[in-house]
DNA sequence: ACTGGCTCCTGAGGGC
DNA sequence: TGCCCTCAGGAGCCAG
């Protein structure tokens, strides 16, 4: 669930509070995520001072200076902040308590995310370090799209979803980017031009930052750090509306899957 | 080197 | 009401 806006938002929600604030306790309910929480770490951190909250692609990266724990919300993982005390829910799994008595709660029902440690410069750890360039960083340019689709056949909407190609878009963002851009998501990476991957970078921009000026996309689960959910789903195009008609010309918007993910475009717009 | 397919997990919604 | 099937925002891993 939770792209690169979603992540971005509770980035944004989070760090405030959590900024120079010292550990007090890892309670977890739920250590069997995607990959276990590993078993030290209720040990490992209370002490610890909270020195940055960053974001690279969808993963979380909370600093100390001990080091640093690797957070990703998978398909519905949420984190909220929450008063003492506050009565743990269905699929709450674990939480960050400070000092202030002030906690980080995750909760994910699906359990496709986690929660990992590591010492060494974050960008080292295996998850991270074949990650791609962030989308609304400079270094992502048509240019550099279309460098690196050549010769491939792939489908250009999975080779926007490749992290290792560009990190933070899914398959909202994916969907909306193609449609902005018009190209039809099917079309193979390496037969797009180089005019044409200029449009599409400048539409993976301008959509992923009005969806975080949004406080991102609710499809069910997702919820910023107080709790609220996303407005951006109002806005999206063509992500979910199967057969309305496409907001530029009128055409039935079509679904099909494409590698094994609904995907939603104007067989009239996009080419 | 690329590519597509499978997998983890829970819950919601549709058809019967 | 209940059962069974399909699908859902991710992405690592594997075989071919």
């Amino acid at each position: 669930m939770p792209e690169l806006p979603e992540v971005e938002t509770t980035r944004r929600g989070i760090a405030p509070h959590l900024l120079g604030a010292t550990i007090a306790a890892l309670e977890i309910r739920q250590p069997r995520l995607r990959w276990p929480v590993p078993t030290q770490l209720p040990e490992t951190l209370p002490g610890q001072v909270i020195r940055a909250v960053r974001r690279r692609g969808k993963y979380l990266l909370l600093g100390t200076d001990a080091g640093t724990l690797i957070l990703h919300l998978g398909m519905s993982g949420s984190l909220r902040l929450t008063p003492p005390d506050s009565p743990w829910r269905k699929h709450d799994h674990f939480a960050l308590r400070l000092t202030t008595g002030l906690g980080l709660r995750y909760h994910d029902p699906r359990r496709f995310g986690c929660l990992l440690w590591t010492e060494t410069a974050p960008e080292q750890h295996p998850l991270l370090a074949a990650l791609g360039p962030e989308p609304l960083e400079p270094a992502f340019t048509g240019g550099y799209l279309h460098a690196h689709a050549r010769g491939r056949r792939m489908a250009v909407k999975s080779f926007l979803m490749d992290s290792r190609i560009v990190v933070g878009i899914g398959n909202i963002y994916a969907n909306e980017a193609l449609f902005r851009a018009g190209i039809a998501p099917n079309r193979p990476a390496g037969r797009i031009s180089l005019r044409r991957y200029e449009h599409l970078a400048q539409a993976v921009r301008t959509v992923l930052a009005a969806s975080i000026n949004q406080g991102g996309t609710t499809l069910r689960d997702f919820v910023d750090a107080a709790g609220n959910p996303g407005y951006f789903r109002q806005t999206l195009q063509v992500y979910g509306r199967a057969g309305e008609p496409c907001p530029v010309c009128g055409t039935g918007i079509r679904v099909q899957r494409l590698g094994q993910r609904a995907t939603y475009w104007c067989p009239q717009c996009q080419r």
